[in-house]
DNA sequence: GCCAGTCGACTGGTCAGACCAGTTGAGTTC
DNA sequence: GAACTCAACTGGTCTGACCAGTCGACTGGC
């Protein structure tokens, strides 16, 4: 132990006042003492409980609104909200990752796919029926929207999502979900316009739909492999058109490896 | 579009104006107006050019140094840092979904599983010889200390954690090793003590450091699917015996479907 | 008795001004 | 030329004040 004295003197990093607060409330939020929906005491009285001034108070909660994990509105004579731990941090960081230009067009599409694919193999193992069921009524629902051309895209888009995220749901693994979420709200970011002003959007519903209906069918018979694979085909099939070219061919790639 | 009349009025929230300050300040960061490295002006300065008070600078500044953007030191007469994005705010916010039991250990192994999967699959896809010179030099860097006892226990799994950069980097994208690494800290914060306590540290470092010479060979052969089991199967030898018992099996089957 | 309106006691959001401890660099001293 | 001093900064914190919004209790008229 002497002997590995790097970990005997470490830099002393000093810890600021709203940090300490913030901590406090923070592990008061997380170990469940302080549920979601409960309240904060009021400012002024947090000034009092802790010792320190207003000021100080006020740029601990507002780290912790940053992270999500609290609301609160002027004139609320309850106080502060706790929201509890939420995904929207989550795909704010992400979302920042991308717009950032960190990430590529490319890089989102072929990371969803990773997502995708375990979860659609997951859930062709985990499957409850009611799971199935909802899966279902997403589709029916696409279906009833189908037909409605352009203005109905955007209810067409939620119907997608809600069916994502009961596969999420039944593959039992919340991360999952998050993460493919908070992907595709980025993607949708950066190239909604392009696809719904491009794309003929009937003829597009009506290929979504049957991928779809592919890969309820694949979840339902609990051929995980072949789920996974769907999905790594749908999405290339709906995105490959608008990533950068030198990376299309790898996509592709991406989907026939498996 | 008159039929849908959902998006004709939004609930309207008030923009605070600390909100309005740290969009300005993260836009031209995120835009590249503010490089890395880059300096922020004084506080002080921020009010005059902002027209608002002290505390409304500082309570964005602390936003923005919360979501990991910049970082500000008292005395420093350059003005606070930009950092640019990092995914230490990713890390964060996963693990605080680990530890508000939003998410298990179990799903965190399992979403490393399929990010590890990728990126070595990946990688072995397209590689250049300088990744592969740096994977094996980290692996050098393992056997070195493999000797050593539990005391090198810390080099040991940084050289591990360079390795999986080195994968993460040769794989092409960005996201994928970014989201590994904030879910392997995630992972590391909760059973690294459990670890480091249980195991017989030689045997475990022998063990990995056969790993990941298997993973390097696959990867410099090419063998996208062998590449990508072999960092299943890592994970799974790592951490099934730390893992909640009900996860246990599931774990073994994400290794054996693929 | 009940309902509408008023009013005051809160809330969070913002501002101004002050002080402190730390950093830095220019000037001073030896 | 090296060491020291010091003034001009910085960010961190506190205090006290004001504003607009919210809400509950009280009060008026019916």
């Amino acid at each position: 132990m002497a002997a590995d004295d790097t970990d005997l003197f470490r830099p002393v990093t000093p810890v600021r006042a709203y940090q300490r607060v913030a901590e406090q409330i923070e592990e008061r939020i997380l170990s469940g003492d302080l549920p979601p929906g409960s309240r904060l005491p009021a400012e002024r009285e947090l000034v009092n409980r802790f010792g320190v001034g207003r000021s100080t108070v006020r740029e601990a909660l507002r780290v912790l609104q940053s992270a999500g994990l609290i609301r609160s509105r002027p004139g609320d004579p309850l106080g502060a909200e706790v929201l509890g731990v939420s995904p929207d941090n989550l795909s704010q960081a992400l979302g920042r990752l991308t717009r950032s230009s960190v990430a590529t067009l490319g890089e989102l599409v072929q990371f969803r796919m990773a997502l995708d694919a375990e979860s659609n193999r997951l859930a062709a193992r985990l499957h409850g029926d009611a799971d199935l069921a909802r899966m279902r009524e997403q589709i029916t629902r696409m279906e009833s929207l189908s037909g409605s051309g352009p203005a109905s895209l955007h209810a067409f888009s939620e119907a997608d999502a809600l069916f994502h995220r009961a596969i999420a749901e039944a593959s039992g693994n919340s991360l999952l979900g998050l993460c493919a979420r908070a992907v595709h709200e980025a993607v949708v970011e950066v190239i909604e316009k392009k696809i719904a002003g491009v794309t003929d959007t009937t003829a597009w519903m009506e290929r979504s739909i049957a991928h779809h209906r592919e890969v309820l069918a694949a979840i339902t018979a609990g051929d995980g492999p072949l789920a996974a694979r769907l999905g790594r085909t749908a999405l290339h099939e709906y995105y490959a058109d608008h990533v950068e070219p030198e990376t299309r061919e790898l996509l592709a790639a991406s989907v026939e490896d498996h």
